[in-house]
DNA sequence: CGTGAAAACACTAATGC
DNA sequence: GCATTAGTGTTTTCACG
């Protein structure tokens, strides 16, 4: 598909890790000139390599520290519960990632919240509000090892 | 320890989406001067509740789409176990993210790689190279149904 | 919190290597 | 594909009201 140069690499690592900086600083870290980095940075958006830049919040500092990763199965299968699901835990905002997995489960979800009592709340008055949810169990983070949102090219 | 008005809720949300807009951008859709949003933007960074600006890479792009969760049991949870596998699993650039679990397992790691082979190869060549790793057990996406960095303060 | 002004930067374009 | 230069318009940044 797409094919990077070990520049595009590099410079798709330092974009990952801080998106913020001048092109020119780009530039001089790259030894190139800030025209050749800002096409390649424009390419890369265009292509749709980048996808977005976002900021990213401290948790501690919002209160939403508590980090829960929950096994979820449904009752059945069928492809009207899988939809149904999907479609109603994308407006759980508490729900940060949703992957459907193989295996002995049928979802993983993680969950950022303030704390136990938070996660209480969330449990009985929305995740297991939904319809065709048959059982949970919840993993809650001791500690967060690494939490990283680049991908290394 | 901090609080947040309805105005910086907002903002934190907006930057959390895209943060590069202008400042003027989102001092429009605050209904505020540029001047307004600038000093709450440098304030939420001085205060770390921002912690960083970084761009996201669409992982289809640079061929990192196959995401498996894996769960890690250690051989022991002594200390000297404890530290030195979250020391080695920092360096595992396939592992985007890592967390101490409480229950069944001790950690699940996020993996992103390219495909099942490479993943195999990841397995046997890296993870579980690793000392004192008792068991994996290996849950593969088959959809991303929620993949946000967004905390909603 | 807003106004206004200077400094820094993004962006475009043209030339030549 | 990259360096360099030059030029315009925008944005950031900050002292001051």
């Amino acid at each position: 598909m797409d094919k990077f140069d070990t520049i595009d690499k590099k410079l798709l690592f330092l974009l990952q890790s801080d998106c913020k900086w001048t092109t020119k600083a780009y530039a001089k870290k790259l030894n190139l000139s800030t025209t050749a980095v800002y096409e390649r940075i424009k390419r890369l958006e265009k292509q749709g390599v980048i996808e977005k830049y976002v900021a990213l919040v401290d948790k501690k500092k919002v209160a939403k520290a508590f980090t829960v990763l929950c096994h979820i199965k449904l009752v059945r299968h069928s492809r009207e519960y899988v939809v149904q699901f999907e479609r109603d835990v994308l407006k759980l905002e508490e729900v940060a990632e949703c992957y459907h997995v193989s295996g002995d489960y049928d979802y993983i979800i993680k969950v950022h919240v303030r704390d136990m009592d938070d996660y209480r709340d969330f449990m009985i008055s929305k995740l297991t509000a939904l319809d065709h949810i048959g059982s949970t169990q919840s993993m809650f983070a001791i500690k967060e090892v690494k939490c990283s949102t680049k991908v290394v090219v």
